[in-house]
DNA sequence: TTGTAAGCGTTATCAA
DNA sequence: TTGATAACGCTTACAA
């Protein structure tokens, strides 16, 4: 009873006329083969179709060439940008990337890491979700390479790598500021996202530089669902309409943002100023062109993937965030107060 | 000398007092295992802190729950949003998502494919690059279930899952010969890809319905990059500019060759209306909202998917292209002529 | 230069 | 209800 799977070294072997051990040296361009050898082995396995198993070869090698990739939504043009970084750099070192979606939900962070696990990845890379990291936690016990990126623990548990995200929201305020707004709203996510507080503090060690107080009411939660980021800011500027610019978490929840702002009935930037963060590729091309802060993706991406290679190699882990220096992008979604 | 590595069955089985074979059953829930040793085995497990071994299993369960996807470009939200949708649905089904972008480049393809093949995926989700289909070849002649995504060829190999492209194009092109349009610039991508030969054959024949020939000089063509689009448009715009509607591939290409209206001086959708494809989230955010042909990437995604695993699960292909309706969303950037 | 044997961590088969 | 034993396809000693 023949079976229908693919061939083995040990067909190939047994058809050259060798031990499966020479094949497998043959083909992994060991020494000690000799050349005839060698060539009759090529020949052979292309014969036959021969592909080899990288199953196989993990299980013994205890390594599967293989990187998970966890991320909150990959339709988000950041994220999208940032995975694409990621697959480049990683295919040119001969990983793979498995991806996983969280939807900045635990249980699904938590079930993906588990797979992640049984699948013996070399490394992940996370964006974590909430701030507890206890699924973080996981995985170190299991004693894989992991480097978050993006954001980071109060407490460090793993090395990570972020945008200077308190530097960044000093940027975007002080750029508002300087252009004479003196009420800025800033609507951020949920707090317990290390970028949504950092940048917050950011936004206030500016104001106080300014001499401003910080107004309560000029900070606004939204989640990443873009219809809510769109009711929240109509909601706001139809009844409050106390501010002149806005801060937003992030560009893509930006743009949502300046639609509800036009759908109001002001314009940008004539009666309100916009800054968001990210620098996603598509902010620069919208008729009124995203004023930004650039936390520098591939910087970080690169920075990252390095970094979770060397911790993969030497189990030299560095814990501790390493910030990447963001720039302000002025385009013209921002214009002076006066 | 110990080894620090995880732990296995085997060392489960000899503190409980059991053969791993028995591990192995009481772990997979499977039946004939007392409630006794089951109990004891599960808690020695996560005394363990064990975490089963995927890649053991699939060594020689032959199949590692893990989907290869292949797709141009995971930063443009088209795709981003279909691999957003299919992991979703695979991911409750159990699987993973290996993710490889080609960037259209038919040798980042070739390599994608062959480590795919290489790791044994159970399955492939392909955007094929080109029109020679060589490289889907390649998977079938290793006998891996695929399906091919958005794309198919002259003469199907594989199962396929498109758009109705022609309808698209001709839903495009009728709503602005509606409108009164008569000189309608199709900006276009290589012909290589089946699904631009076959939007702009639905281009052709409303024009003929509407009983007008078709202009050589109304086709121009672009890559991917925003910049080369933008460009492109804003040299035919400045030159010749006989043209009162634009027809453009996708609707990333379609948002930088507004800009590039804009930038010329033209305003949409008073002196140009425009139209892109695939209904990307974005589209409906713009201060000019793009009226576009919905492509239903949900329902794409749900087909292709089910065809796969379909494929995967009993080997009982149906080669050949299912394509599915798209429909006309129409929003500001399209306006009358007269 | 090549071959033998063992083992990677599971599951499958069959016997006890 | 359990346990031996043999795979799965490869690599890694070590021996020839």
């Amino acid at each position: 009873m023949k079976k229908n799977n693919p061939p083995t070294i040990r067909e190939i072997a047994r058809l050259v006329g060798v031990s499966a051990n020479t094949v497998s040296r043959a083909l992994n361009n060991k020494p000690d083969v000799s050349p005839e050898t060698k060539k009759n082995i090529i020949k052979t396995a292309q014969f036959l179709n021969y592909t080899p198993n990288a199953i196989a070869r993990a299980l013994v090698q205890r390594t599967t060439r293989t990187i998970g990739m966890v991320m909150s939504d990959i339709s988000d043009p950041f994220f999208g940008e940032m995975v694409k970084d990621a697959e480049v750099f990683f295919r040119s070192r001969g990983y793979n990337l498995i991806l996983c979606n969280t939807q900045e939900n635990f249980d699904q962070e938590k079930h993906s890491i588990e797979t992640l696990i049984n699948k013996r990845v070399d490394g992940i890379l996370l964006t974590p979700v909430g701030k507890s990291g206890e699924n973080t936690q996981e995985i170190l016990k299991n004693r894989i390479p992991t480097v978050l990126l993006g954001r980071h623990f109060d407490k460090p548990i793993a090395p990570s790598i972020t945008s200077d995200d308190e530097r960044g929201g000093y940027l975007a305020t002080r750029h508002l500021l300087e252009l004479g707004h003196q009420e800025i709203l800033f609507i951020n996510v949920s707090h317990h996202i290390s970028s949504a507080r950092d940048r917050f503090c950011g936004y206030q060690k500016a104001l106080k530089e300014f001499g401003l107080d910080y107004n309560e009411s000029l900070q606004i939660h939204t989640s990443f669902d873009l219809e809510d980021a769109y009711q929240k800011t109509k909601e706001f500027f139809s009844q409050t309409r106390k501010a002149t610019a806005v801060i937003v978490f992030c560009d893509i929840l930006a743009i949502s943002v300046m639609k509800a702002i036009i759908d109001v009935g002001l314009s940008i930037p004539q009666d309100i100023s916009i800054v968001g963060f990210d620098n996603i590729k598509i902010g620069s091309l919208l008729p009124i062109s995203l004023t930004t802060i650039d936390p520098n993706k591939k910087k970080m991406i690169e920075t990252a993937s390095e970094l979770l290679l060397e911790f993969i190699q030497s189990d030299n882990v560095k814990v501790g965030n390493i910030s990447i220096e963001p720039t302000l992008t002025i385009r013209s979604s921002t214009l002076s107060s006066f």
